[in-house]
RNA sequence: GGAGGGGUGCCCGAGCGGCCAAUGGGAGCAGACUGUAAAUCUGCCGGCUUAUGCCUACACAGGUUCGAAUCCUGUUCCCUCCA
């Protein structure tokens, strides 16, 4: 891809929310297309050990500009997230301590090397903010950075101002000065790496402009460039990478790889091309046509299955993917083995290996000792409540008085004292329950 | 510090001595429709071994009453106005 033509793709997929140029394609090329090098940075904050898809469209930008040939470097907030960024923000941000910040750097660092596939200090590099500010004296900063900060400018920023005028909340000093780190950090990446673009989320418009103009008082005439990504929302107004289980990490011992595909697969009609569009890497013709599917063949789902799988390729990897892939069609037809099959790929089929994480009850596969069949058998609605299907027993009767929601294998659950024997089971291993259409579960038994 | 107003179920928001597990809306779940979509329509929507039953619930702790989310007292949190 052309210099020019990156420009043109990268707002075509609305990638582009603001720019400090107005030519910003022209410059971007023309910097590439001279001697030097062009140099951009992007900030993620540590406020966890993982980054979740609220903060992927940052990372997938960054990526989009070391392809075109920018050498970007990834800087993971140590030193800001002891500060904590109110951009944003409604509430003044809980300070974490060394420690944690410590573990959340070494965490996000690593997903950004999945996610720039790259290696840090090779491909891309990573830094720090901690290693530049960790021992800065008080007194220093306020003489070569805070001088040329006017407080009637800062007070002006649309993040501060908004916390100014929240009488609930307010804003701390500590925050207040928040803006002035990330400023210095864009004035030591231009020194010491010559870097001349910083990028980020929409909320980092005023942080940028703020690093700018220290840049400019301290080195006239240079020309130093900012561009943010747009806010992605979602049609329904629902906050998008959020699920009713909360945030969808990238970790994959926070969230587990099916979620992510299932949640992307799951993606309203009105959202996915732009979705498509932001987070993956599929050009835009074939998007095109993709968009074409959605209303010549909806059933098909082409559309939401090219963006779970491309994400969920892009975090976890190829093969994972097509396990979800895989997965998602086998739960949704009852196919046992095709769900057997790709269980196994993504870990699932081993009891041990599962059951520990914070959401095990979500996950599409349970694992149940035999025993529990003999005899008399088990309580239906028992397992279904065991597997968080259902939430109490109370909810069990209701669905299966009247519309029969609750179906094992299918077949509608009669009665609440419905119990599930080996007889059932017969020489399977597996069983499915499901309430509704929607939700179901895997229900492996071991002997 | 002074004067008012308020904290109700996942969220918003009625109720202001019994008919209140509590109107209504949203969210959620199920059913119909469909494309594993959206919109729409219908039902459900605190818990409980099966329920003309019991328990828990209307900020917290007490009290008055046969009986309170509703009245009284104290505590606490929030909002508005004055200083």
């Amino acid at each position: 891809m052309t210099e020019a033509a990156f420009w043109s793709d990268l707002t075509d997929r609305g990638m582009v929310q603001q720019t400090t140029n107005e030519t910003m394609g022209d410059w971007i090329a023309s910097q590439l297309g001279s001697n030097d090098e062009l140099t951009c940075y992007c900030g993620f904050d540590p406020t966890a050990d993982s980054l979740h898809i609220g903060s992927l469209l940052p990372v997938v930008g960054l990526r989009r500009l070391k392809n075109a040939g920018l050498k970007p470097i990834a800087l993971v907030g140590g030193a800001t997230g002891m500060i904590g960024d109110p951009s944003g923000k409604t509430t003044e941000r809980t300070l974490l301590d060394a420690d944690a910040l410590d573990a959340n750097v070494k965490g996000i660092g690593g997903q950004l090397e999945t996610l720039l596939e790259g290696t840090a200090g090779q491909d891309f590099l990573m830094v720090n903010n901690y290693d530049w500010f960790g021992d800065i004296r008080f007194v220093d900063f306020l003489r070569d950075v805070g001088k040329h900060f006017s407080v009637n400018m800062m007070v002006a920023k649309e993040s501060v101002r908004a916390r100014l005028e929240d009488r609930d909340h307010g804003i701390s000093y500590t925050e207040f000065s928040y803006m002035l780190l990330q400023a210095y950090d864009f004035l030591h990446l231009f020194e010491t790496h010559g870097c001349r673009l910083q990028v980020g989320g929409s909320d980092q418009w005023g942080n940028i402009t703020a690093g700018i103009d220290l840049i400019h008082r301290k080195h006239h005439g240079e020309e130093i460039e900012g561009i943010t990504f747009p806010l992605i929302t979602t049609s329904s107004g629902k906050k998008f990478g959020k699920s009713e289980k909360g945030n969808i990490w990238l970790d994959r011992k926070r969230t587990h790889p099916y979620f992510m595909y299932k949640y992307f697969f799951d993606t309203d009609d009105a959202d996915v091309v732009r979705f498509l569009k932001c987070f993956t890497f599929v050009p835009l013709e074939e998007i095109g046509g993709l968009a074409t599917s959605m209303e010549t063949e909806p059933h098909l789902r082409a559309t939401q299955k090219a963006l779970a799988r491309q994400v969920t390729g892009m975090v976890h990897g190829a093969e994972t993917a097509e396990a979800c892939a895989g997965l998602e069609p086998a739960m949704h037809h009852d196919d046992v083995e095709a769900f057997e099959k790709h269980a196994e790929t993504l870990g699932l089929l081993d009891p041990s290996s599962i059951g520990s994480e914070e959401s095990s009850t979500d996950l599409p596969v349970v694992h149940r000792p035999l025993s529990e069949l003999q005899g008399e058998g088990l309580l239906a609605a028992d397992l279904a409540i065991a597997c968080g299907l259902f939430k109490s027993k109370g909810e069990v009767r209701r669905e299966v008085g009247s519309n029969s929601g609750f179906r094992i294998d299918g077949k509608p659950v009669e009665s609440f004292d419905y119990r599930i024997t080996s007889q059932l089971l017969g020489s399977r291993r597996v069983l499915q329950i499901r309430k509704g259409k929607k939700n179901k579960r895997m229900v492996c038994f071991h002997g």
